[in-house]
DNA sequence: TTGTACGCGTTATCAA
DNA sequence: TTGATAACGCGTACAA
């Protein structure tokens, strides 16, 4: 059942059933009806492989993403997903949990256009594999990560970790925490380092002088968080505050302060990045990326590069703070403890009464 | 590029590349050397295009998803990506959020294989359909889905249903409310029918009449949960307890609790159905169903399927009550209130202390 | 064990 | 506006 069982139906040649097929202007539109109806009476669909051998197109988009499975990263697929189909395309999915498979994924799979373009998200990608793909003629976006040489996808990473420890310092914080996420291998690469200089560019305006015991590298995990959590609360001078590089590791702080039995937002205040549901949730007060957005431009970029070639250009996309009642006023010393608030507020009690958000 | 540029640099012919290629036995280890230098030379990479035409394989798995980023599909979604990968699949997402598209991927999409197989989840698939995929010699494996002419993984969302309200009945609980999702076309058919009739079994088993106002029907979201429990929780005789049909919907049911000034576990009982990340997270009794090892299966089975037909056949896996703390022996009456419970034991601040999880 | 010729189902290019 | 025909790159009989 192919295209010459059509034709034969229609009693056309296959040049003819092509053209209907892929909507080419000209064909009679009587002759094009004859063709739709064989196509109907046969429920004939063309077959994939075979188009994209001839035509050199396989309307896949390929999405390099590390561990799919953390909120971050769905929510972006999210957004990939819905501009994908609405121009449809299809997406296949390469999960990456190991720089071998990252390798693999950056190095073989271009090689030989399975794909019509490759989306990779928050994965470091160096000038030699840059260069590769150009050299492949496979257009290829950055999503969440910056190569000069490709069209990348960035929020302000710096400015949103400044806004984030500069509303800290707003509240009366000065002890400031930061758990920030590792840089394993070629993941995330730019990313914890450019929170780290918000972090200090925040402090450095402010005066406040930067205390390396206040920082520490985990996991972009939940129990990377509270590890993280865990070494700095138990200094004997801790830090009134913790800005944590994640939402995720964020909740890790708070289920370190719960355990520590201190209270959120009076003993500890927390700010997470990202605003996933789960923030929303635990009314987490934190630095939201438009990661549907994010998703969305991505694919609009990678598909204007599949039509024709365009010039490597940096986007830079907004992130802004959403306050939540993860953060107050910095309490004065040692009245914490009998503070105002509710003896119920936890963060599950305080959730329906202190919302701010805008 | 291609295997001609091959064969000339290694000086054989093409059917010996292809042989190496393939890892076909009969080619002298000397020759096969010679072949993979001038592959490793070139850079050479098989167009998949070419290669499926010629083969009739993709090694593609199409994955028909009702929203995938709902947790629970997540996690399936994840053993499925581990299991692909490990046997050098790669994995297509169809995302289904509307009738129509569900239609369009169970109907269109198999017509031309551009997949070798296909893992439908959670969706309704009826006979004419099934008939279709076996017409065509497509493989399809159905998972928390039922039909009788295709390879089905289903949880036993009855003994599920049964054995969650059974822990509550034996908690001392009389009055047991349901929130269960609602069948939206075509979509969770048996699900909801099945945890609806473990609901009664239960009750009927220990000669508790059956109440229509304590059941519910909502959305399978954390809104959908809160609506339902609003619903079941205003009424003059409100119930005790209440078995949610899913996690997400649980947190709806937890965040209503909350908002009325209602305390779980003292003064409501709650049981969710799937055991996602968040469950353990907030510590929330539920019906685990192993979703990875759901994923891996139905993979498997479909590889299974893809090597040589097999008979459809149904495999029931096991669900298992995981104890946390939104579970209780029930409160004599009036003295809920001022229970033994910490003034702060809301969600949170109990999850470090009750832990009867096994 | 190796090389050759053909087929897979399209798209694209021409000439009509 | 249409039909015939040559790619597309590989797998695979079949012949050597």
């Amino acid at each position: 059942m192919n295209i010459y069982d059509v034709a034969k139906q229609a009693g056309v040649g296959i040049g003819t059933v092509s053209r209907v097929l892929n909507g080419s202007a000209k064909v009679k539109p009587e002759t094009r009806e004859r063709v739709q109806a064989a196509i109907n009476q046969l429920d004939y669909v063309p077959h994939g492989a075979a188009r994209s051998l001839g035509s050199g197109r396989s309307h896949v988009l390929g999405l390099v993403v590390p561990f799919f499975t953390r909120p971050f990263f769905i929510e972006v697929l999210r957004g990939v997903e819905m501009a994908a189909t609405a121009h449809g395309y299809e997406m296949v999915l390469y999960n990456v949990e190991t720089t071998t498979q990252r390798d693999h994924y950056l190095r073989q799979l271009p090689m030989r256009r399975r794909v019509d373009g490759l989306l990779v998200v928050s994965l470091f990608c160096d000038e030699s594999e840059a260069e590769r793909f150009r050299k492949m003629n496979l257009p290829v976006v950055l999503v969440d990560s910056y190569n000069p040489l490709l069209t990348s996808l960035v929020v302000d990473n710096i400015s949103g970790a400044r806004q984030a420890v500069e509303y800290l310092i707003s509240l009366g914080h000065r002890q400031i925490g930061f758990v920030n996420g590792v840089k394993v291998g070629s993941f995330n690469f730019n990313k914890a380092d450019d929170r780290m200089s918000g972090y200090r560019q925040a402090l450095a305006n402010s005066d406040i002088p930067y205390n390396p015991e206040w920082v520490s590298a985990t996991e972009w995990t939940r129990a990377g968080g509270r590890e993280g959590a865990r070494q700095l609360l138990l200094l004997p001078q801790r830090p009134t505050a913790i800005f944590a590089a994640s939402d995720v590791q964020a909740l890790g702080v708070m289920e370190q302060a719960q355990a520590q039995g201190l209270r959120v937002p009076q003993d500890l205040c927390i700010i997470g990045f990202d605003n996933i549901e789960l923030a929303e949730l635990l009314n987490l007060t934190t630095v939201a990326q438009p990661m549907h957005e994010m998703g969305k431009q991505a694919v609009e970029r990678l598909l204007a590069e599949i039509e024709c070639p365009q010039p490597p250009q940096t986007v830079m996309m907004d992130v802004t703070l959403v306050h939540r009642s993860t953060t107050a006023p910095l309490a004065a010393p040692n009245v914490s403890a009998f503070s105002t608030a509710s003896v119920r507020d936890g963060v599950w009690a305080t959730q329906q009464n202190i919302i701010t958000e805008g």
